[in-house]
DNA sequence: ACCAGGGATGTTTGCGATCACATTACCGCA
DNA sequence: TGCGGTAATGTGATCGCAAACATCCCTGGT
């Protein structure tokens, strides 16, 4: 792939193989291809030939020709995002398992959409033939529209790319578990710390805490907004803590739970004995927080690995396995418990 | 890239373009690769017919012409480790802006050679013109030494391939840094809990931490040995909190301080009155431990940033601007205090 | 013994772009 | 007016591989 080698000491290529295997070109793509109708015996020449040439196959030549690339885009924020990380950990490793490779596009968050629509069109020209967006995406917009109609696209949190499509993992339940959990110890009602209402992650579990509070007949006391850094996190923490019959707090990740509850220690609140805290990732840090972090958990890893497979079968046109079902899951520590008096 | 398509659906190429702008594919392709010698009406008529057609160039078609990918490879642990996902984002920002794309290829950290090997292959095979390696390879094994010569590659922590060069980041002085501040507060001994000793970040932090030590004439105790996750650092603690006059810790990263705060606060150590702790990188999460840690930051976006460009300018044979030097910063928060008595 | 059928292999063509070289158009100057 | 030189554009060959089609040979059935 290096700039256009002369003389013998270029690249070997099929028919090189050929030649020393004494067989014909196609009979080495066939080769490695994994074509059924080859004599065993031919297939170990060629593989040898392979072996003391040192030939591999040249991916550009080949999907020139075959019309695929095996190539998986994927758009990411541009932050060190735990929830990203192990979001792409989980898409390369379940590409790789398929024969796919994936490439990535970075965008900073909060970009605007002309950001995201050259980042997919990067991948776009590089062959990817599906693009795993793992940012929030207006996907509404005649542009957007007109991409994800040409390459097939999952929003690494949507089940497809239907509006109304289930979430790939129910961020729903996740704010439920949460609220229920603080109300079955007895908190008379829970305030919120939103995510980014730019995510439609953030804007789902402010939903969802919405509507468990008013299915116990609370009112909803306003949002706190946030921005899912532990930095905005710890302005948040200030704001509750002025608050002086805030038992209770709802944090939409925990890395801003982190903010959050220094904050509330800097103040004199205590937690749990004060103000329970429950927040969404269970990231490996927040078993050794102070207090260990109440949260929901998300398996990151999984969903990266779920949006990928969900994508090569809608590539390779057969039938999405049906992934099993990503269940959030609340995971008790220490941050929580019953409301004093 | 979509399977050969026939009829009049396919995707448009330099051809169909040329048609529309009435001139030939070779001017099509001068207009695109920014060719000086292109009349501005012309270059106007082709940019109008590519926006008509809704052309986009064919990037392995045009790799297979001109011996270019404009391809990085990038191989990373398979983790969720905070400093992956930063150096990783620095590499593909500084790709981007370079005009070339990022393709990743991830091993379970611990991977046999092998696994190695094998990633590094499967990102030749893809066409990387260079290779980042974000993990601990030997480089001296024959193979490797054989695909190192083949295509160019940089550890992302290390400023080149000779065994001796400087490190991107000085790993060095991270562990001065760290050991003589807590001498300088007037502890007797550091100990150190390390990192992981098959990275050679670890192996350099402790050996900075042992020269350190006896500079000052102090004999180094023994290494608690860690693995860079919360969890070792968790062990860890209880080795340490075992310990009654150890007053002084250099762990080798915050993640693992986390951990080893925690198992120290249980055993009744408060940090910093009884046990002073520094670690290394700086996360996001570091200000809000409890206490805030102190730690030795290390600027991972910048040195993905760093060894992208690194390996740029040595793909297109231009001098490397000389990078400017990495150092890492001792950033002083609330884990470290003067020994009691 | 002959033919049908299919397994094993070879030959030709084309993917979409760039490169090297050929050609044409145009300019200035003697 | 004619000539050289450069700018602007076109033509054919080529990159490495896989698809489609063609060929050959062997096997088994009658």
């Amino acid at each position: 792939m290096s700039p256009r080698r002369q003389g013998p000491d270029r690249a070997p290529n099929q028919i090189d193989v050929a030649r020393v295997a004494g067989v014909s070109a196609q009979t080495v793509s066939r080769v490695l291809s994994g074509h059924p109708n080859v004599r065993p015996d031919t297939a170990q020449r060629v593989h040898a030939a392979i072996e003391t040439l040192g030939y591999r196959i040249h991916a550009a030549a080949a999907s020139l020709a075959s019309g695929r690339t095996r190539i998986l885009g994927m758009i990411v924020v541009s932050t060190d995002r735990y929830s990203s990380a192990a979001l792409g950990a989980g898409v390369e490793k379940a590409a790789a398992a398929n024969g796919y490779t994936v490439t990535t596009a970075s965008v900073a968050d909060h970009s605007s959409s002309s950001a995201f629509i050259e980042a997919f069109d990067r991948l776009e020209r590089q062959g990817a033939e599906g693009i795993v967006l793992g940012v929030p995406v207006e996907l509404d917009s005649p542009a957007m529209r007109a991409r994800t109609e040409r390459t097939p696209s999952t929003r690494s949190e949507v089940a497809s790319l239907q509006p109304d499509a289930p979430l790939l993992v129910d961020q729903h339940a996740i704010g439920r578990l949460a609220v229920e959990h603080l109300l079955d110890l007895g908190h008379r009602t829970v305030w919120h710390v939103g995510g980014d209402e730019y995510w439609i992650e953030g804007r789902h579990r402010r939903e969802a805490w919405e509507q468990a509070l008013r299915e116990r007949d609370i009112v909803p006391p306003p949002v706190i907004p946030g921005e899912w850094t532990p930095e905005s996190g710890y302005r948040a923490g200030r704001t509750i803590a002025a608050i002086p019959d805030a038992t209770a707090v709802f944090v939409a990740s925990d890395e801003m739970a982190f903010g959050l509850i220094r904050a509330l220690h800097e103040a004199g609140r205590r937690v749990p004995e004060d103000v329970s805290v429950v927040s969404v990732d269970d990231i490996a840090l927040a078993a050794y927080a102070s207090p260990a972090l109440t949260t929901v958990r998300q398996p990151f890893e999984e969903m990266g690995r779920a949006a990928a497979l969900r994508l090569i079968a809608h590539i390779e046109g057969t039938d999405a396995d049906e992934v099993s079902d990503l269940h959030p899951e609340l995971v008790v520590r220490a941050s929580t418990a019953p409301p004093r008096g």
